[in-house]
DNA sequence: TGTACATCAGTGAACGCGCGTTCACTGATGTAC
DNA sequence: TGTACATCAGTGAACGCGCGTTCACTGATGTAC
């Protein structure tokens, strides 16, 4: 059942689009091999023909994931626009399409040696992408772009997990929302609706 | 090999001390049932008299750990104190004995529902503490509390998952460090040694 | 351009392994007298 | 207090299951002529 180089590419494409939404939904652990494959639309036995290993497949959805967010780092508006985002009930219950940081992060340390250079390197660019498009310069900056993806990162974590007391959950994006705005430069305002 | 009730007491508390430093260390998918035993120095055949499931413990596990560190917040200068030690390479290097937010916090909500509402319960108790050690009162008093403990778990969060870069790991540390003491109350300073 | 064959992307069964949980058994503890 | 026996905490083998990875095979693709 061969198919054709472009089509293989595309199932490849389609095996790190489907790793790095289950991987960020479910975290590396709970997700199989075969369920990646699956949900490309594929079995798992041909899988070692495009990857390594499982590990290699992480660390690629991992790139991706941290590659689509720096993206959207162009200006301090668009820094207060992620913000909204991120501090949003929407991101809290879709983690999927969501930020890595907060849905892999803690599971790094545990993983293989690949894995966590590539996912230091990625927060690395995350830092640089964020303080660049704040505007900041020198230590002040980055002390401001790494205050701020901290209290993100640290706020959604802790908006997920306790979501089970819902009026909790809610208070603290809504309480980190108003925070966070006053950590942007002046006249910058915080997109609530999203 | 019956043993007596007060040993047998004292094994029960084994096994939750065990599991509460191994789930920190590793992740609760990443420990066993025959680990946590095997740690408080039994085998794993006896532990279903102690406890209904793997799944009963981590949430035992997960509360011992979070009234540890509740019962440090006291005052203002406690907080300092804590939020030194927090951002320390000690703490970033040994999860076993920290923070259960920033290390299990993520997997929070791929875990069963007993386990998502003590999390919940025990993330309310913490963020309550914290309000009252700093002496807050109010919106204001919490909003303070609540962007602190994010900023914490956020910021150990990226300093463990960008070790593998250690200039990036300490430079995370060392920046909240300083920009931690700002949102201290006036006169209070964060202690640095630890 | 058309044909013959080599290549190789994908299939699905199989591998060894570790997991959570169960269970028959053991023997020291605890109790009834 | 001393004895006889019932209780039950802990042991270790076993269960069914899902995992990452391997491999013989298939048949459409790509190439040599």
């Amino acid at each position: 059942m061969r198919v054709s180089r472009e089509k293989a590419e595309e199932n490849r494409a389609a095996i790190v689009a489907a790793g790095s939404r289950l991987f960020r939904e479910q975290g590396f652990d709970r997700v199989s091999v075969a369920d990646v494959c699956g949900e490309a639309g594929l079995t798992h036995g041909g899988f070692y023909g495009h990857f390594a290993s499982k590990d290699a497949l992480e660390a690629e959805c991992v790139d991706t994931a941290f590659s689509d967010k720096i993206a959207e780092l162009t200006d301090p508006a668009s820094v207060a626009a992620m913000a909204g985002r991120y501090l949003s009930a929407a991101h809290r219950d879709n983690p999927g399409q969501g930020c890595a940081m907060a849905a892999l992060g803690a599971s790094v340390p545990q993983r293989d040696e690949l894995l966590r250079e590539h996912f230091a390197t990625d927060i690395g660019r995350y830092i640089d992408a964020l303080t660049a498009a704040l505007g900041g310069e020198g230590r002040a900056g980055r002390d401001r772009a790494i205050l701020l993806v901290s209290a993100l990162v640290g706020g959604l974590t802790l908006a997920r997990a306790g979501k089970a007391s819902p009026e909790l959950s809610e208070e603290i994006l809504a309480s980190l929302r108003a925070s966070v705005g006053k950590l942007l430069p002046d006249g910058i305002a915080l997109n609530n609706a999203a």
